[in-house]
DNA sequence: CTAGGGTTAG
């Protein structure tokens, strides 16, 4: 057999960092590893662990249950797994692989600030967030232009903007992203007008504004239904060039569109996108869906599968709910397939809408199926419509009625 | 290795 020290030296030197690029992949990754006796290896194990926690592919789970086994991870195994938790949909985990960082004796530095600055401001906590930012200035790092963006993006998300303000103004450290993560806390606070303002005082005083600049502003548009600042937005954007290549821009505006209303134009913008992805077709069914073109959003969706773009769980619950409408019972079944089929994530949301499909179509006996296994045990059916619910608070219950 | 963006029910 052969000594695995000599059978690991076999193996290019970037194999697990080209190798890592799905689930089935890492496992095998994983599996050579253990084989190799280099599991504990640091270096190792971080490629494996940044796929896993950072990728959008990847698994926070997995990437947990690989990092318990580690014996002293380093402090970029620890920014990952920071990191992977802040994006992810618990961002306070992320806050608690800080204090055991902090208590197994790593030390924070300058990757690791902007990471819970950034779970702090998805968890909405300025007081915790002003910790950190006193401990940046403890270690030094205000100036550092990652941790001071990542702290106006705090304040200005948890709409403290007179602590942003006090971070941007005058700060030589500042740059375009300090500009759009203000833009970006004030459409998010609902503070239209001011986005725009600042927008305006952006480009007086020549700073980008570049493509994101944009999409915060478009969505702002999308939210107010103000359909003629979000037209000029698109023809700023196109002469600008901020439409190539961006599809996250073009399906903003495509959204705007929707949102406010325009289906002409959504319609035709959708058809002159030269890239598509689920987004985009989930964008446009949406949008005919909400507009009351129930018929038509189902044959979009139909267009859809033709295309072989693979449906996610959220153009699925806009069918399910169009189905419901028109009470379309067939359709309905066929998208219920579709789910088994495509082996999408089943969340809660997906679970009620086929319930709700079933309900309203007239299937109970199809409705009490799925309720009977489902692994959310909180679907209720309220069996009469205009019946007076009995809880104080639905936020816990997902309640269907059935008419 | 790091910060900022779009779609999701009842």
């Amino acid at each position: 057999m052969i000594p695995s020290s000599l059978w690991i030296k076999h193996l290019p030197k970037d194999w697990l960092a080209k190798h890592c690029t799905s689930i089935p992949k890492c496992k095998q990754a994983h599996a050579v590893l253990l084989r190799a006796a280099i599991f504990h290896d640091n270096h190792f194990a971080s490629k494996l662990i940044s796929f896993l926690a950072v990728s959008p592919s990847g698994d926070l789970n997995y990437a947990r249950k690989i990092f318990s086994h580690l014996d002293s991870p380093d402090v970029f195994i620890w920014n990952t797994m920071i990191r992977g938790h802040a994006k992810g949909p618990n961002p306070s985990d992320a806050l608690s692989f800080f204090y055991l960082m902090v208590h197994s004796g790593v030390a924070a530095e300058h990757h690791t600030y902007p990471f819970v600055l950034t779970a702090c401001a998805r968890l909405q906590a300025p007081e915790l967030g002003m910790r950190f930012h006193g401990e940046t200035v403890k270690a030094g790092l205000e100036s550092d232009v990652f941790v001071l963006n990542s702290l106006i993006q705090m304040y200005a998300n948890c709409q403290c903007f007179e602590a942003a303000h006090k971070l941007f103004d005058g700060n030589p450290s500042r740059d375009i992203v300090s500009w759009n993560v203000m833009i970006r806390g004030y459409v998010h606070g609902g503070l239209c007008q001011q986005a725009f303002d600042w927008f305006e005082e952006m480009k007086a005083k020549n700073v980008g504004p570049d493509a994101v600049t944009v999409i915060s502003l478009v969505s702002a548009c999308s939210r107010l239904g103000d359909l003629e600042r979000g037209r000029s937005l698109h023809s700023y954007s196109s002469e600008l060039g901020f439409l190539t290549n961006n599809l996250k821009l073009s399906n903003a505006i495509l959204d705007m569109y929707c949102k406010c209303g325009d289906l002409v134009s959504a319609w035709n913008f959708f058809n002159e996108m030269d890239e598509r992805d689920s987004v985009t077709w989930t964008t446009m069914i949406s949008g005919l869906a909400n507009s009351g073109s129930f018929q038509e959003a189902l044959e979009l969706f139909g267009l859809m599968q033709r295309e072989k773009v693979r449906p996610d769980e959220v153009v699925l619950v806009i069918v399910l709910l169009v189905c419901a409408r028109l009470g379309a019972l067939d359709q309905g079944k066929y998208i219920h397939l579709l789910i088994n089929r495509y082996k999408v994530k089943r969340d809660i949301v997906l679970e009620t809408c086929l319930v709700d499909m079933y309900a309203k179509c007239g299937a109970l006996d199809f409705a009490l199926q799925i309720i009977l296994f489902s692994a959310f045990g909180r679907v209720i059916v309220v069996s009469l419509a205009g019946c007076s619910l009995p809880f104080d608070s639905l936020e816990d219950f997902n309640v269907v009625y059935v008419p």
